[in-house]
DNA sequence: CTTGAAAAGAACTGCCT
DNA sequence: AGGCAGTTCTTTTCAAG
C-alpha cells in the first residue's frame, strides 16, 4: 500500500477516465511540467498501483448484444472441485470474467453472447455441463455505468 | 456491427493482454508492417470496435482490500424510482459499476472499500439508505480471472 | 499489401535548482 | 520533489512499388 497525494489522485481519476492521455496533456491539467508527471506515473506503474492498461471493446459493435451474469452455486465444494470448475470455466470462450466469491453464491460469471438464443446454447451446453455445478442463476445486463471509484 | 478477419481478432487479442503496445510490436506478432497494423488499429477505433483504453489501478495497493457485489432489489419500480436509485448510487464515491439488470436483482453494484468495518459503514449509511432500495444480498470478491472473452 | 521516409509528438535521460 | 534541454522512440502521414 503507497500514500498519494492530491496530484497522484488527479493524475488516477484522469487516467481512469481516458487512458490514452499523454504525460504532457496529463501535466497541463494538474499543473506540472511533461517529465515531472511521466516520473510520477512511472513511480505509481513501479509501485503497481497503476497495474496496467486494458482495452475498452465495444461488444455490441463486435456482434455480442448479450452479456449474462451468472451466480453459481456448488453442488460440492472440496479444494479439488474449485480448481476443477476454474479450469473448465476459463476455457469457454464466451466468458469473461470469472470471480470467486463468499456468499449467496460460489461464482459471479460475466458471459457475452450473441443474442439470447446463443447465450441458451452456452448456457445448455457449457455451464450446465461444468464440473460440480449446483444452482445456476441468471441476471441479463441492461446497461451499465462504470466510474472511477475511490483513489 | 463490423467483421473482421483472423488478423484484426488477433490484434484485439494482443491488445487486451497489454494495450500500451505498439503498432510496431503488434506488426510482428501478426505478420504486419507498422503502417499496415497501425492502419487496422485505426480503422477498429474508427467503428467503434475500439472504444478507449482504461486503466488497470491494483485496489489492494491503494489501500481498498475489500471488494463487495451487492444485488439490490428495488422496493418500487417506475420509471421515476430508477433515475432517483441511479442517480443516487452514482454519487457513492465506493461505487465502481452500476449494472441495471433483468433478473433476481434489479441492479449489480461493484463496491470498494478499505476492510469490513469501511464496508459495513457504505453498506449502512450509504447503500440502505438509497431511494427505493428493497432487498440487498452481498457477495465478498475473494479472487477475480479475466479474459478476452470472444471476438 | 509492402518499403522507405519525413514530421510531429510522446517517451525517456541527465543535469541543475 | 520539480524544471529544462536534449535524445530516442512511436505515432501519423505520405509517396511509390
Amino acid at each position: 500500500m503507497m500514500d498519494l497525494d492530491d496530484i497522484d489522485r488527479a493524475l488516477l481519476r484522469a487516467l481512469s477516465e481516458d487512458a490514452t492521455q499523454s504525460a504532457g496533456a496529463l501535466g497541463r491539467v494538474v499543473g506540472l511540467s511533461q517529465p515531472a508527471t511521466w516520473r510520477r506515473i512511472k513511480r505509481l506503474t513501479d509501485a503497481g498501483v497503476l497495474a496496467g492498461r486494458r482495452l475498452d471493446l465495444d461488444r455490441e459493435a463486435l456482434g455480442f448484444g448479450v452479456t449474462v451474469f451468472l451466480g453459481v452455486k456448488l453442488a460440492t465444494k472440496g479444494r479439488v472441485s474449485l480448481e476443477d470448475f476454474e479450469r473448465a470455466v476459463s476455457a469457454i470462450p464466451e466468458v469473461q470474467t470469472v470471480e470467486h466469491v463468499l456468499g449467496l453464491y460460489d461464482y459471479r460469471i460475466r458471459v457475452v453472447a450473441r443474442d439470447l438464443a446463443d447465450f441458451e446454447r452456452v448456457l445448455r451446453r457449457r455451464v450446465m455441463t461444468l464440473p460440480g455445478v449446483g444452482d445456476v442463476e441468471a441476471n441479463v445486463l441492461l446497461s451499465e455505468e462504470r466510474r472511477p471509484g475511490p483513489i
